[in-house]
RNA sequence: GCUGACGUAGCUCAAUUGGCAGAGCAGCUGAUUUGUAAUCAGCAGGUUAAGGGUUCGAGUCCCUUCGUCAGCUCCA
């Protein structure tokens, strides 16, 4: 047996060391600097610990604390010295799995009575001595039968080992008087975690079956630096001032009301304005690409969904049937509609189809009712009743690139040249449970990959992720904050023509079947409406803006000038009105600065005698423009036709 | 749907061990005529989510229902 291993560094430099050395000994040989930085380290791009030992030839990069991958190990060990604490305060804790998350990390217990806050401080506080004391994460190899017998009272750790392939290693850490069975990698030692919080504690299904036992898990987030947490906390209140529920109810968007039902939204006028300035400029948009606009009913026969599969399937999400009226025949039974497609598959079948009217694009921004659990509803986020920017082109294979190529186009064009967001792509392939044969997989996904490419975009791939009927590209938006949200999703289906026996004449003069692409820009409008209100934190763009112009006179000897100028204004067709109350000046602007209105047109005697208006840019106090009310009227209607972002 | 927490005026929040339901803002009325983030005074506003129970007495304790929130799950 050689008794050294060649250890090859990413600067391509190559060390002899001996079978065995750690990591950790190849960053103390490199630098103090780097030893002391180190979090773990890449062998052959595998994260390990840095103190295990490394028996072969091997890739060796170090992971210092400013790599991502670092954040993950440290929340991970963070953790474990949470399970750790917990263990030491309720050593009858079952403990469940404990892994880092996006920001944080989180662990489930089994325990007699759910955790409360002050709980959650004991548990803090414990940890920060658990933490301090040092411990060693130790990494073990075991045997299953070693591993049963260490795990004997943890019945879900047992479970989880049983799962565990033969060919699997079975690895055991210890920091402290705790063990977990767990894959690591982890921090050489707990002294290396400083800066955490415990978040909150909520119940969570054992392996998210709701048919198991519920479990505690306590939510936390861990940072390398102070000024990281801090950061952190920080984007959290930011991102609480700009919850959409608060802002609604403050900028008067919207409300949701107990009698009408949960998930039902009440559009208030300015939540409604925001919506139909919305529409129109997708529905123009939609227009200038060839779609056509249809109106579908809101209540079908139940028998369109079982013909599109959707009944039985989709029943829960469905709300139940109703009778029909009196009088009428019984035989059939009706259903608000959760889903337009069946209803634009209909349209498409009215009448015959040759290949030369494909692609056909039906658009419809419509009502749908989804029957979604009631714990599962958020302000706008979910909803029950919701309007989707929905749309299905039925196009022939040859045509799908193209018809992709220009939607992912109206994607950038909706969601970023517009509204500034950066946004994500990922292509989903086929599930291994799929119906259609591998050609017609293989030409649908070809086209995607087509479109994406010609489009010049990076995009990630999900294998396997795809629906039964077809794959589809999903695409998830970052806003103002850091944030990811659900946005467009464009999915093939081969499905829905299959079932409802669509038809194109050929050139050939034969009967073929067409594709159908059902897709969503935006979503659903609701949703999307709460996305953007707390995107721009409800300081909407002009274009967008509820109210775009507040005059507000002086004093009385400047209202009827007021008056005229807000008559101008709206006969451009800007959203103005006059703040004309008996209040302060101060009094008024606050009020408007409050509401976030873009532009205050201040009248004053001055004003009056030049024919000019104080312009005061929402959020840019003391800084008024004086202009003429004909240079102000020209800049706002300027913005509003561009859909400009900014305020000028 | 499940687990836990919560529900007081339009909004934000008080109310001691069970002991007279209160404040600020918003609203209304009046005075004031205002130069860029709150002028002053007065008035009105409540079946304490709904229903039931315990008690001399319930916003407060118990039960049921509805709703909200944090998650689980699912998705747009």
């Amino acid at each position: 047996m050689k008794a050294t291993v060649r250890l090859t560094l990413p600067d391509g430099s190559v060390k002899e060391m001996p079978v065995g050395t750690p990591a950790r000994a190849i960053a103390e040989a490199v630098s103090p600097r780097l030893a002391k930085a180190a979090v773990a380290a890449a062998v052959n791009g595998e994260v390990w610990d840095l103190n295990r030992p490394i028996l072969g030839d091997a890739t060796v990069e170090i992971i210092t604390d400013d790599d991502p991958r670092a954040l993950d190990v440290l929340r991970h060990s963070t953790a474990h010295v949470l399970a750790t604490a917990v263990r030491q305060l309720l050593p009858d804790a079952n403990i469940g799995f404990g892994p880092a998350i996006a920001d944080g990390f989180y662990y489930d217990f089994e325990v007699a009575r759910p955790f409360t806050p002050e709980d959650l401080e004991r548990i803090e506080e414990r940890m920060r001595e658990v933490a301090q004391r040092g411990h060693e994460f130790v990494r073990e190899e075991v045997s299953r039968d070693e591993a049963r017998e260490r795990f004997l009272d943890d019945p879900l750790k047992l479970e989880r080992l049983e799962e565990l392939g033969d060919d699997e290693v079975i690895s055991v850490y210890s920091d402290g008087g705790f063990v977990d069975l767990c894959r690591g990698p982890h921090v050489q030692s707990t002294d290396r975690i400083k800066h955490f919080k415990l978040l909150h504690a909520a119940g969570a299904y054992w392996r998210g079956d709701s048919s198991r036992q519920m479990l505690q898990r306590i939510y936390g987030t861990a940072w390398f630096k102070q000024a990281d947490l801090d950061a952190h906390l920080r984007r959290l209140e930011e991102a609480e001032k700009r919850d959409h529920r608060t802002l609604g109810k403050q900028l008067d968007l919207f409300s949701i009301h107990e009698d009408v039902g949960p998930g039902l939204i009440l559009w208030h006028p300015k939540g409604a304005t925001i919506q139909f300035e919305l529409k129109r400029f997708i529905e123009d948009e939609l227009l200038r690409r060839r779609y056509d606009l249809v109106y579908t009913p809101h209540v079908t026969r139940e028998q369109l969904f079982f013909r599109s599969g959707h009944l039985p399937l989709y029943e829960d999400h469905q709300f139940p049937a109703m009778a029909a009226g009196e009088g009428e025949s019984q035989e059939f039974h009706y259903r608000v509609k959760p889903m337009n497609c069946p209803m634009h598959t209909l349209v498409y079948a009215s009448r015959q189809r040759s290949y030369r009217d494909l692609p056909v694009r039906l658009a419809e921004v419509a009502n749908v009712y989804r029957n979604e659990l009631s714990g599962t509803l958020h302000g706008l986020l979910r909803v029950r009743g919701l309007s989707m920017d929905d749309a299905h082109i039925f196009c022939r294979e040859d045509q799908i690139e193209d018809e992709i190529f220009d939607l992912i186009d109206l994607t950038d064009l909706v969601l970023h040249r517009t509204f500034g967001f950066e946004y994500r792509i990922d292509l989903s392939t086929r599930p291994a449970k799929k119906i259609g044969s591998d050609d017609m997989w293989d030409v649908a996904e070809a086209a995607l990959r087509g479109a994406l490419e010609r489009m010049g975009l990076t995009y990630g791939i999900d294998e396997g992720g795809g629906a039964f009927y077809g794959p589809k590209i999903d695409v998830q938006l970052r806003d103002a904050i850091g944030r990811e949200w659900q946005g467009a999703t464009i999915q093939l289906d081969y499905q829905l023509p299959e079932r409802f026996e669509l038809e194109y004449t050929g050139a050939d003069n034969r009967p073929h079947r067409p594709v159908m692409i059902h897709r969503a820009i935006l979503g659903t409008v609701e949703r999307f409406v709460g996305c953007l209100i707390e995107h721009f934190a409800g300081a909407f763009p002009l274009w967008l803006a509820p109210e775009q112009v507040r005059v507000i006179p002086i004093s009385e000897d400047q209202k009827q000038v007021a008056h005229a100028i807000d008559e101008r204004l709206r006969a451009r067709g800007l959203r103005s009105s006059v703040d004309d109350r008996n209040e302060t000046l101060n009094y008024r602007v606050r009020d408007g600065e409050l509401v976030k209105v873009p532009y205050m047109a201040v009248v004053g005697r001055r004003e009056v005698e030049q024919g000019s208006v104080a312009v005061r840019v929402r959020g840019a106090s003391k800084k008024q423009a004086i202009m003429s009310v004909d240079e102000f009227e020209e800049r706002a209607v300027r913005q509003v036709r561009d859909r400009s972002l900014s305020l000028e």
